[in-house]
Formats: C-alpha cells, sequence, structure tokens
RNA sequence: GACCCUGUCGUCUAGCCUGGUCCAGGACAAGAGCUUUUCAAGCUCUCGACACGGGUUCAAAUCCCGUCAGGGUCACCA
C-alpha cells in the first residue's frame, strides 16, 4: 500500500474554528501514525470572502496546535487553467454538455417548482440541443455553464467512518462544474485538486457527504482512482446545534488567550469524534496520540464541545508541563496584567520558578496560576482581607509574633514542622488551627487565601519569611495606633 | 418537501462487528466527605443512560424490521 496523502483544505473566510481544527488534527494523526503526508490547501476561489488576513490566521492557528504541514500549501486559485482544462475534457469525453439557461430564468424555475413540487433539478433541457446549435451560440458569444451529466444508477463508496453510503443518482441533478465566466464550482476544483495533489485519503466534515456522489462521478468521468473517504462528525454546542459565534468562543485563537494550552487542546479535540476503544488514559501526549490513532477508532456520532472538560483537561497538562515551559506563558500573563513589573521577575527569578513549581499542580488555566504569582514575589497586604482576618490588632499581633517565634525557635529550616507546631500551638490555646493559620497566611502572603503554609514558607525561604512577618506586625500596629 | 447521516448517564465515551462475563464500565460536570486553615488541586462516595415499539433467540445495548427524534445537504457559495 503507498502511503497515504491527506489534506486539510480550508476556505480562508474568517479563523481557525474549532471544528476546523479539529478535521485537520485528524488528517495531521492519521498521515504521522501511517507514515504519509499532511497537506495544506488553501480553498480562496471565493475572491469576495477570502482574506489574506484570514489565511495568516489559520497558519498561526496550526502552527500553535503543533499540526506542521508537509510541502508547499497550495493556493487554489492559483489553479483555476487546470479546473478548467479538467471540465472541458469531460465536455469532450461527452460526460459534461453546455447549458445556456441563465441564472435568472433558473432562479425563476426553482421558485415556481418550490411551491407545486418542492425540489427544484435541472430538467436538462440544454442536453437536447444538438451540436451545430451549441456551436452556432457559443459562436455567437452567448454565455453558458458546463454541467456534468449525471448517469443512471447510483453512486456510493465505503466511508471510512460511516461504512458503505449510497446516493440514487436521479436525486442529483446535472451540476454546474464551469461558471459562464469559465471559473470552476467548488465540486469542480475540489476533484481536480486532490487529483493532482494525488491525495489518497478525504478526510472532512460531515457537512461534506453529499458533495461526496458528485466528486465520485467526477473522478470517473475524468478516468481516475478513487481516493478513500472519511466523514468526521460535527461538532456541537452545548444546545445541540452547530457550534457557531453565538457559542462563545469557537477560534481557537480564543482559547489561546483564555490560557488553554495546545497541547491540552489537541488532546480535548482528538477524543470529540475518536477514541482508542477499551479502558485508555484521557491524558495524552501528541507522540501518545500518534501511536494510537486509526480510522477504526473514529466516531459517528457529532459531539457537544464542553468547555468545563477542556479546563479539566487543560489543568491536567499544566501540571504535567515542566517550569522552563511554562514560564514564558506565565510571565507574558503577569505583564499583561501588569501585577509584577519584569525587573522584579528578574530579580527574584529563583522564587518565581519555585513558585510555578508549585503553583503549576493547582491551577486550571495560565491566569489562574499567573494571579497566584504576585503573593509570592511580593509582599503586599490587602486592607480589607486584612480586616476580616485580623479582626483585633491584640490578637493579630500575638499571632505574628507567636509564628515569628516558632520560626526562630526551630532547629532547622523545615516548612512541614514549622507548620506542624503552630498546629501544636493552637491546640494549646484551646482555638481552631484555622484561627491561628488563617492569620499567619495573611501576615505571609498578605491574602485571604494561598496554597498551604508549608509551601508558602518553602517557596518564601526563611529570611523573606520573617521579614514579611516583621512588615505585617508592623501593618496591625501602625493601623491600631 | 426530497435525499443522506446519527441515536448508551446532563456531556465525552467503553461495550455493539464475533448475542450471555452488562440489573451497562470509565471520564467531565453536579452533590457529599477527607478538611474546626482559606482558595485550588487530589482522593473517596453519591446521583445518573442502552430513544420507542415489534421481531428472532433459552438469552438482545449487541442481530432484523418499523416508528420517533436530532443533524446535514439540496446555488453559475465553499
Amino acid at each position: 500500500m503507498p502511503t497515504p496523502r491527506l489534506r486539510f483544505a480550508p476556505s480562508p473566510t474568517g479563523y481557525l474554528h474549532v471544528g476546523g481544527a479539529r478535521t485537520a488534527l485528524f488528517n495531521w494523526l492519521y498521515a504521522r501514525r501511517h507514515g504519509g503526508q499532511f497537506l495544506l490547501r488553501v480553498e480562496d476561489t471565493d475572491k469576495a470572502r477570502s482574506t489574506d488576513e484570514s489565511t495568516r490566521a489559520i497558519f498561526e492557528g496550526l502552527e500553535w496546535l503543533g499540526l506542521n504541514w508537509d510541502e508547499q500549501v497550495v493556493y487554489q486559485g492559483a489553479n483555476l487553467a487546470r479546473h478548467r482544462a479538467d471540465a472541458e475534457r469531460m465536455l469532450a469525453s461527452g460526460h459534461a454538455y453546455r447549458c445556456f439557461c441563465s441564472a435568472f430564468e433558473l432562479d425563476a424555475r426553482r421558485k415556481q417548482a418550490e411551491m407545486s413540487e418542492g425540489a427544484f433539478k435541472y430538467d436538462r433541457r440544454c442536453d437536447q440541443l444538438d451540436r451545430a446549435e451549441v456551436a452556432r451560440r457559443v459562436a455567437a458569444g452567448e454565455p453558458s455553464v458546463v454541467r456534468f451529466r449525471v448517469p443512471e444508477g447510483s453512486t456510493g463508496w465505503d466511508d471510512l467512518v460511516h461504512g458503505a453510503i449510497s446516493f440514487p443518482n436521479k436525486d442529483i441533478e446535472d451540476f454546474v462544474v464551469l461558471r459562464s465566466d469559465g471559473t470552476p464550482i467548488y465540486n469542480m476544483a475540489v476533484t481536480s485538486d486532490d487529483i493532482a495533489m494525488r491525495i489518497t485519503l478525504v478526510m472532512r466534515g460531515d457537512d461534506h457527504i453529499s458533495n461526496t456522489p458528485k466528486q465520485i462521478m467526477l473522478y470517473r468521468a475524468l478516468g481516475e482512482e478513487l481516493p478513500q473517504f472519511a466523514h468526521l462528525p460535527m461538532i456541537h454546542g452545548t444546545d445541540g446545534k452547530k457550534l457557531s459565534k453565538r457559542h462563545g468562543a469557537t477560534a481557537v485563537a480564543d482559547w489561546q488567550h483564555e490560557g488553554i494550552l495546545p497541547q491540552a487542546m489537541v488532546n480535548f479535540l482528538a477524543l470529540l469524534g475518536w477514541s482508542p476503544g477499551g479502558e485508555f488514559d484521557e491524558v495524552m501526549s501528541m507522540d501518545e496520540m500518534v501511536a494510537k490513532f486509526d480510522a477504526d477508532g473514529l466516531l459517528k456520532k457529532a459531539s457537544v464541545f464542553d468547555t468545563k472538560k477542556l479546563e479539566w483537561m487543560n489543568g491536567q497538562h499544566v501540571a504535567r508541563t515542566p517550569v522552563a515551559q511554562l514560564e514564558p506563558l506565565v510571565t507574558t500573563q503577569l505583564l499583561k496584567d501588569g501585577t509584577v513589573t519584569r525587573e522584579l521577575l528578574q530579580a527574584r527569578d529563583a522564587q518565581y520558578r519555585a513558585a510555578l513549581g508549585v503553583l503549576r499542580g493547582r491551577s486550571r488555566t495560565i491566569m489562574e496560576l499567573a494571579s497566584q504569582v504576585p503573593i509570592f514575589l511580593q509582599h503586599r497586604i490587602d486592607p480589607a482581607a486584612a480586616a476580616k482576618v485580623w479582626p483585633d490588632a491584640a490578637g493579630a499581633l500575638a499571632i505574628i509574633d507567636l509564628a515569628r517565634d516558632t520560626m526562630l525557635a526551630a532547629p532547622a529550616w523545615e516548612p512541614d514542622a514549622i507548620e506542624q507546631a503552630l498546629r501544636t500551638a493552637a491546640e494549646q490555646r484551646g482555638v481552631g488551627v484555622g484561627k491561628v493559620l488563617g492569620p499567619v497566611r495573611m501576615a505571609l502572603t498578605g491574602s485571604a487565601s494561598s496554597p498551604g503554609i508549608s509551601i508558602v514558607l518553602g517557596v518564601l525561604g526563611r529570611d523573606e519569611a520573617l521579614v514579611r512577618l516583621a512588615a505585617a506586625h508592623a501593618f496591625v500596629a501602625g493601623s491600631a495606633a
């Protein structure tokens, strides 16, 4: 069996949508798994809607996800001459014919048909025209389109996802392949390009199932061998409808900005419409997915995009990502928030990295992680929170001093032992552990919520911890005066 | 309207091909607990589904037929 060649063929009329990203991912995964090629084709034949900006956005989205493509990007618009030549070849071989019915006229007939019998199907009236008349009208400059002559019978294929699918040809009208201005219609361009690119497996969304019989007829008329087809199920919003703007974030770039890691996005998308089967770990690396991916794991049912699960998945990946890899992402977020300065990050680099190490295991997104970093790098007491945790000055001072004395008295700097000593002290005083650790947390971090005391102590270090306690003492004493 | 596709917990799914081991397993979400130290994470537990109706069979989530529901497509758009 020759090595498989697959392609992702987006039309650059917007951003890289999660549905498109999932299609690209499956093509990529299949190609990588089977040692084939993953090609990219930009379907920019609709000049009115295509923009360079969205072409760029698609490239960026694919790159962010880590879906690298092979060979040069193919721009469909550059192949108009071949599309046209292929259509004319069918005209010459008798698989297609010229139609002089105007779009306006057809429109009127379509409307009329819809009112009486329902669906409109082209009645082939121009197929009756004799050769001489066609030649005369063409020579006279009368505009015409090229229509494919749909044969009798039925057209089907063995879909890699759905199994056997077939359509009675009588339900398919003689479709246009070349417009009156000589440009190709979608199915013509796609088929011509897939042939030229020697694509062996066309994997795309379910919504193309009804285009497939038309494309198959084109392959046959052109005397080409058929590729395999795999039609992936759609992705829906929580209301069961096709995912769209009103469902919120649907562009992969939106999720990038929401603090989602590309490996989490890819992992999540992979599990929408694919399952390795049997028992398996849902959290996978790219390599693991490539190793497990195969067509028999492809599912038929449309799935719902569940953002809660995406976030959970992201948390799993954040926890597994090395600090060195997390650091630039968190730094960008921190500087964007303006909560810390670049100078501070550089000055406290060791502490910053230590903080990332403890924080990554407890954050679902980069934002969440970033929001906890500042308490480790700078000591700022939040007055509102302080007033709640430290209702009376005398009590607060007593606990802050207790913490200081405990640390000073400790034989060695062991955060766990110090936290334990504070717990014991609380018991001896007959108060809840929270009554002691809460105020200590406030003194140490300036915030009412943070990781556990021993964790905080571990990141801060002895000197910093003592400095902060002294500052907290001064803060309380100052506001009491 | 016609044609095509799909139908297992709220969601993602395992199981279906090769009926029994499934009064259906896992994950996310939700609820409770571990936690009289917060926030988060983690762990434990709970809630929760074979769309419906027939048939075949000793036995059906699994095979067959029908119904219903949802989705997609029907352009000189892609």
